[in-house]
DNA sequence: TGCAATAATAGTAATACTTCCTATTATGTT
DNA sequence: AACATAATAGGAAGTATTACTATTATTGCA
């Protein structure tokens, strides 16, 4: 078997990930890196985001906008993709420990992980719509 | 506003996604269109794809494995992706309808829809999993 | 039914995003 | 220090998706 080797780039990669909250892209990470690697590749950040996801140490979510988003907290939590300003956000509260379990009753595959992706409006632009709205009752009532 | 013309494709696009449930990918909606209307172009699937989506006719899923599934069921349903046959199926019972709710209650914002992916095996390969399980017990113990 | 307006299409070019390839460099071991 | 090899940089190649444009299909109306 092949032993994985430290790479001071993948350290970068996710101590970076570790310290940001917002769930940066491919693209986004190699430009974060960049910084302290100015000689960094794509494939580089690539290769790394494959292997750090696939031995747990991030996650990788879809939102439907076409990239994928990274994520170093690992675990499963719900995300918010709202749909006006296409932020990626984490949702606080936990979902139900036993969402799974509810679903396996019924199911005798087995189920080991879930990635749940909620759209809608983030607090900043469900605010903003509320006022909005109030102008509205304003000017009409 | 530009209104919407009925287009054959469409129908066909639209009329292929409700008539099966394995949730194809573009490529595949495309191949399948192309039985009845050989002259289609895969620009046509992906715009047509696009619009079914957005008007809420279909559901766009990500599984992981790079590529858009999409479904006609557009009610929201738990899916999962089976980590050994990388098949994409639908999982019976429904999620409790309170899973937004839940999360909803901690949350300023608003919470329209979700898109819930499970990560697992399929009956087929869970079968097969125990099958080898048991084999190796009748060579061991 | 025929005509004008325009949405939708086919076909192709262009654009992401991601992976693959290869010579070179970094890491870990003896 | 020397060896073995994992990882890298840089660029080429491969997919998935969108954009562009001349042509065709659909719709509303005379």
């Amino acid at each position: 078997m092949a032993t994985t080797k430290f790479s001071r780039q993948r350290e970068a990669i996710l101590r970076y990930l570790k310290s940001t909250t917002s769930h940066p892209t491919a693209e986004l990470v190699y430009n974060e890196v960049r910084k302290s690697y100015p000689q960094v590749s794509l494939g580089t950040v690539y290769r790394n985001l494959n292997l750090l996801s696939e031995n747990g140490s991030i996650l990788r979510l879809q939102c439907g906008d076409g990239s994928e988003h990274f994520d170093a907290t690992t675990a499963s939590h719900p995300h918010l993709f709202c749909r006006e300003c296409h932020s990626l956000i984490d949702l606080p509260g936990a979902v139900k420990p036993d969402l799974l379990s509810d679903i396996a009753a019924d199911y005798r595959g087995r189920l080991e992980s879930y990635s749940l992706m909620c759209f809608g409006l983030c607090e900043h632009c469900a605010d903003l719509k509320r006022k909005v709205n109030d102008k509205k009752e304003d000017s009409y009532g």
